[in-house]
Formats: structure tokens, sequence, C-alpha cells
DNA sequence: AGCACGCCGACT
DNA sequence: GTCGGCGTGCTC
């Protein structure tokens, strides 16, 4: 027997099958997709089996050493995912099946397997009543009688013998659970009763057909009800469902709302778990132990079996993609599993990427909505805070408005989310003499001044020095910062407001393992009146108390130069609003903006999508960008400038003499042309139809592959420049 | 990724 | 003369 084999390595120099012969003993454990170990050169490397065969056009082969694992690790479909991967993105393809896969199975991970679970006991009272316990056992029982889990630490003082036996048969039942999820066990497992808009939309929804729907729900109409009840459905029909969020909202809140549901039918695969308990995991995945899988992007490759349903929160955002190689996305990987188990896609969101609706309109999906809030009640009230007039009455960074209307809110025992628009936007250290600005020495970016540190630090090459005496430009004692980060708000708002309880939430404070979801509980606690954050404040969160949203700058998302600008900030906007006033209590949305009149900003106070959209398409077909024209984005970088600017020039020809039917924009220089030292260029594609576009990149890669002075990066369909 | 092979410059 | 720089090419 001759198997080829794809080893580890991810080099497109060895993106292909070796043959090795299998000793004889081995041959009944071969299987395609089983891991092996192999001589390789001078090397003993890991590789999937891909093919099994009887010949190879090798002459002197070497024999393979050992099987791994007993198990299959890609299976059919996975192999066959890993190919379109690469295919898609110009991967090689060992990275394409990298990706799908834990981290631990990537090859020489040894990775101990301790898992951090809890076990607790839970009473099974159907059958307590039908067994006559002795004493001892009758001891055991009585301690269950105001609850019905018990962790295993609080019950040492019984003999782990006596356990067992009521274990055995079936009075007690042991359960495994992780360290976090302590408030697993105290709740009712039910669905809220959906309403009629709800009820709707989930009948709508063929569950036996291979279609995508576009769910389109403004904020707080309830579609992770919608989401329970349909996945109860498949779960009925004996199938299992996958459900993709955004990693920022994977927050235990949303976990814990799918555990009430269906109990340890559930794998959160999340940023919180070690590599071995992904892992272990991703086993009990395999194995079939589970039947909803409910994690961020990756989570969208589960060995699941017989899928019945594949939701897609959130559709909009943008951690669907990889940004590195391999750069697949999510949704179109979810797309063709589902036409593999010919499910439903379900893709819920309130600001639906424009070109998910516009798919939506074409029929090309089919369209869900949701325009109301749940119990009737309204969306929050907007107010536009001109900033150009109103600086004069401001402190700070704060309006006059908002500052009141904060107060107000801490008044009435309620909360406060404040968001700070800082992409494209951060504080930087100029000199207010000469206005030199002090910038990374590796990256064309201006340094970041961190003040609990005293340190300029570079965003993207974590660059850092101490914050100089004085200019080093005129020497003049005048460097001041300038522009606003959330220390500096958090600093304002102590000034202002002395006695409100802030949280700040930003990459700062949050970089620490687990530290997300400690702050987001304890605001949740109302142990903070005011959480303070840039981006990762706006999505997902559901906290009762909030009726009051602040926006600090709007418009910073606006000037960023790329495509998608206008919809980033109305997406933001409307998702941030939408947190506020979510429970009992009328909620209000304060946004102090320089551009009051701009359409993406004012559409989003009437929460008007229908509008923005329209408006947005107009402007996308008029400059032939998405979903009008399909975009390829190449960006090309070398440490020297010279071999740079000339190669850059003739990969642009190459373009242009095949690709016939292609906008070829550019090269011009990056938005920051220089980082981490390097030079960069971009060559914007755009597109209709282009058949031979693959093939034409493809080769141009090729053409470089041993040219190490030359990176080229290929983003299709880029989520931004 | 490693590792060998090979072809040039500068050292005990 | 030889040591070692790293560009090039190969691994079933």
């Amino acid at each position: 027997m001759i198997i080829g084999v794809l080893v580890e390595l991810a080099n497109k120099n060895v993106d292909r099958t070796f043959d090795y012969k299998v000793p004889q003993s081995l041959e009944k454990m071969i299987n395609i997709g089983v891991r092996v170990e192999v001589p390789f050169g001078k090397q003993r490397l890991e590789g999937f089996v891909l093919e099994i065969k009887q010949t190879s056009e090798f002459e002197n082969l070497k024999e393979m050493i050992r099987i791994v694992d007993e198990d299959i690790i890609l299976n059919e479909e996975l192999i066959k995912l890993g190919q379109q991967m690469k295919k898609e993105t110009l991967a090689p393809l060992i990275s394409c099946y990298q990706a799908m896969l834990p981290k631990a199975l990537k090859a020489k991970n040894k990775f101990s397997i301790s898992k951090k679970y809890d076990i607790f006991y839970r009473l099974n009272k159907q059958i307590v009543s039908e067994y006559k316990l002795n004493i001892s056992q009758q001891k055991i029982i009585d301690k269950f009688e105001n609850n019905d889990c018990i962790l295993k630490e609080e019950l040492l003082a019984i003999s782990p013998s006596s356990l067992k036996t009521l274990v055995k048969k079936e009075i007690l039942i042991e359960e495994k659970k992780e360290h976090y999820r302590t408030s697993y066990f105290d709740k009712n497992n039910v669905i809220n009763k959906l309403t009629s808009e709800q009820e709707k939309v989930v009948s709508k929804v063929n569950l036996e057909k291979n279609e995508v729907y576009l769910l389109h729900g403004v904020t707080g109409s309830g579609k992770t009800e919608v989401y329970l009840k349909l996945i109860q459905k498949v779960i009925a029909k004996k199938k299992t469902a996958i459900v993709l969020v955004p990693e920022i909202s994977l927050t235990p809140q949303m976990v814990y709302r799918f555990e009430q549901v269906f109990g340890q039918k559930i794998a959160a695969l999340h940023s919180a778990l070690s590599e071995g308990e992904k892992y272990d995991e991703w086993r009990r995945i395999s194995r079939g132990e589970v039947s909803i899988v409910i994690g961020a992007r990756s989570a969208i490759f589960a060995p699941l079996s017989n899928i019945g349903i594949i939701i897609i929160d959130e559709e909009h955002s943008e951690s669907y993609k990889q940004e590195h190689n391999p750069r697949y996305d999510a949704k179109k990987i979810a797309i063709t599993r589902s036409s593999t188990h010919n499910c439903p896609v379900l893709m819920g969101s309130a600001t639906p990427l424009l070109e998910s609706y516009a798919r939506a309109k074409k029929g090309v999906y089919q369209l869900l909505e949701l325009p109301n809030r749940v119990n009737g009640k309204s969306m929050p009230s907007v107010e536009l805070i001109d900033m150009n007039y109103e600086m004069k009455y401001s402190q700070g960074h704060f309006s006059q408005k908002l500052l009141t209307a904060i107060e107000n809110t801490i008044r009435n025992k309620e909360q406060v989310i404040l968001l700070l628009n800082r992409r494209g936007y951060s504080s930087f250290v100029s000199c207010k003499n000469c206005s030199y600005t002090i910038k990374c020495p590796h990256c064309d970016i201006s340094l970041t001044f961190h003040k609990s540190s005293n340190v300029l630090r570079c965003h993207y090459c974590g660059y850092a020095t101490v914050f100089p005496k004085d200019c080093p430009s005129c020497h003049e004692k005048s460097l001041s910062s300038i522009g606003v980060g959330t220390e500096k708000i958090e600093e304002e708002l102590k000034r202002f407001l002395p006695s409100a309880r802030v949280l700040r939430m930003d990459m700062d404070t949050t970089s620490r393992k687990g530290m997300h979801r400690k702050m987001i509980s304890s605001f949740k606690d109302h142990e903070y009146d005011i959480l303070l954050g840039t981006q990762m404040v706006s999505k997902g969160l559901d906290f009762p108390l909030v009726t009051l949203v602040g926006v600090i700058n709007a418009d910073t998302t606006l000037n960023i130069p790329d495509f998608r600008s206008s919809e980033n900030t109305f997406s933001l906007l409307c998702q941030v609003s939408g947190r506020s006033g979510r429970s009992t209590k009328e909620g209000k949305v304060i946004i102090q903006t320089f551009n009051p009149t701009h359409y993406a900003i004012k559409l989003s106070t009437n929460h008007d999508y229908i509008n923005f959209y329209q408006t947005e398409m107009n402007i996308r077909r008029k400059l032939k960008y998405p979903p009008y024209y399909y975009i390829c984005y190449l960006k090309i970088s070398s440490v020297d400038e010279q071999i740079l600017s000339q190669e850059v020039l003739k990969i642009k020809r190459a373009l242009e003499r095949n690709l016939k039917n292609t906008i070829i924009l550019g090269p011009s220089p990056c938005a920051i042309f220089r980082l981490k030292s390097t030079l960069r260029y971009g060559i914007i594609l755009k597109y209709k139809k282009e058949d031979i576009l693959y093939d034409t990149i493809e080769k141009i890669l090729n053409h470089y592959l041993h040219n190490n002075k030359i990176t080229i990066d290929v983003y299709f369909e880029p989520t931004h420049f």
C-alpha cells in the first residue's frame, strides 16, 4: 500500500502530496484523512493521508513512520472544504486544513489534556422515589433538598464509593462543567414565547431545503429567540446546528442563553478556552457528543455530521473573514457546507452588509424581517449634537447636553454606555511650536501616547519610547498630546462627574485573558455607572439598566479612505444605539458629531436602514464598488523601495495583459506606506466577471515565489483596504 | 521549515 | 589555502 501525504509545512514549495510505503502491519489502520508521521529529507514531519494507492511514479519510496492518532481527523467533507478554500484564497492546502482544526492537531503540539472541569452531581427526581434507600444513602439525598446540583468538592465528606453506587443506579447524575459556567444550573430551560412577528419568521424558514435567509431585524427585535426556536426544531429532527457569532459577542451572556435552553448539548468554542480545551471540545463534536456548536469564525469547520441549520449572527461583522492567510470567509464556507448537508443558512443583522441585502433584494437570499422591538418597545430616541456649534459650550470632549444627560441617568440609578469611536484616530504627540509630530521610526504612523506609563507606542509594530522632554525638531519644550484616547476621556469624566463609577474597556484593559468577560459581568451587576470604551462596547451586549448611550465622536470612521467607511459608520451608530433602552425603560442616544448632515449619521438617528441602503447603493454604483463590482486588493511590499517600485509596475502590466474585463487601479502607496520598515503599494482590481482572475494572480504569485524581496498579499472581496 | 550544496570574499 | 557568508534547490 502506498499513501500520498500532505506534510505540515505551510510552504508553496511543498504544497502537494509525497508518496510513502505503508508497512503491512499498519495497512488496516490507514485511511484517508488520518495523521501520520513520515521521514522528510532529514526531518520527521507529520502530515495527512490524502491518497491511498497501489503504485507510485516514484521509485525509491521511503516508509512512513507511524500513525499519530487512531481517529480520522479530516473527513471527506473537510477534505473537500480545504480544497475549495485553497482555490478561493490561493493559500497552501495544508494551511487551509490547519485553519480548520484546533492548533493541537497542527502537529508537534503536545498539549497536556488536563481539563479544568468542575464535577457536579444532580439528583434525578423521577427515579429517587422509586428506590428504597439505606440510611447513609438517604443522608446524601437529603443534601439535595435545597439544591438540584452539588459540586463534588462539597461532598468530600461522603465516601466516593457510595456516590458511585447512587450514580450507577441513576439516582444521581454526574455532570462535568467548565469552571466559568457556574450559573448553568439555576434556570428554566424554556424559550420565551415568540411574538407573532418572530413566529412568522420561524415558519418561513424551510428546514428541509438548502436556502440562504437574511434576517433583517432591528436591535432588540429578538433575533436570538428566533435562532433558539429554529435550533430547537432542528434538534427535534435529530440534526445538529452551528451558530457563528463575532468573537466579541461570544460572551457568557450569549452562551448562557443557549445553555439555558439546550444544556450540555452545546459546545462553546470561545477564546477563553486553552488550546488543549479547544482540542477536547473538537473531539467531543467529532465523536457526536454535542448537537450545537456556538463559536467565532473557525467554528464553521466544526466536524458535526447531519447539520440541520447554520446560523450567522451579526452577519455584517468583518470578523467572519480571516485577516491573515488563508483569508477565508466563514459565510462562504457556511453556504458550501449547507449545500452538502442540504440545510438552510440563516444570517441575521440589524444592519446587513450591503452585499447581503442586495442579494436578498435580488432573490438570491430570502429576506426575512423583524421591523419592531419585542414587547412593542420603541426604538431609542436619538439626538444629534452639532459639535461645530456646541464646542463653545462643551467641557473637554463633552457637550453640555451629553454631560447633563449622563448626570440625570446616573441619578435615576440607570447606566450609561459611552462610545469613543477611535478607529482611524488616536491621540498623538505633536509640537505646538513647530507642529512636528512624533512618528514611529519603522512605520508611517504617529505614536500613541499612553499616559499611565508615560510611553509613546506604535500600535502597529509595538515600538515604544519614553515621552521626550523637548521637541526633537525645534528643541522647544512644547510637545503636547493631541486627540482623544479612552484614558483621556476617563480622566475628563472623573473631573466633570467625580462621583460616577467609570469602567474603561479598551485594548489595554481587556488584553488579559478573561478580563473582557469579567468587566461585562461587573458592569451588568451595576458595580459601575458608565461603561466607556471603543468599538467593543457597541455590539451584542444586553444590559437592561442602560438607558443612555453617548457617542463622543461619531465622525472619525467617516474619514477613513475606504469605500465602506459610510456603511461602517452607519452600522456602528445603529448597533451602539441599540444598546439603549433594551428593558422596561425608554432608551436615549446622544451622538456628538461635526457632520450632522452626513447621510450615514443622519439616517442612523431614525434607524433607517432602507433609506441608507438606497443612498449608499447609488454611490456604490456610480463609483463601481461592491455590490456592483467585485474587488480584489493586491498588497505588494518590500524593504527595498527601488525593487518595489519596479516590480509593482511589472505586476500591473502583467495584470493588464491578462485581465481584459477588469478595471485596474494603482499601484498607489498604501495609507500606511511604511509599516515595520517595509514599504507597501496597493493595486485595486474591480470586476464583474473575470474567469481567469484566480489563474492570473496565481501565476504572478508563483513568479515571485522564490523572490524573497517581494511579498504579495491577495485580498479577495476585502472588508476594507 | 530545515538542510546541503555551491560559489565568492576575508581571515588564522 | 580555508572558513563562512547566504542564495538556490530539494525533500516521496
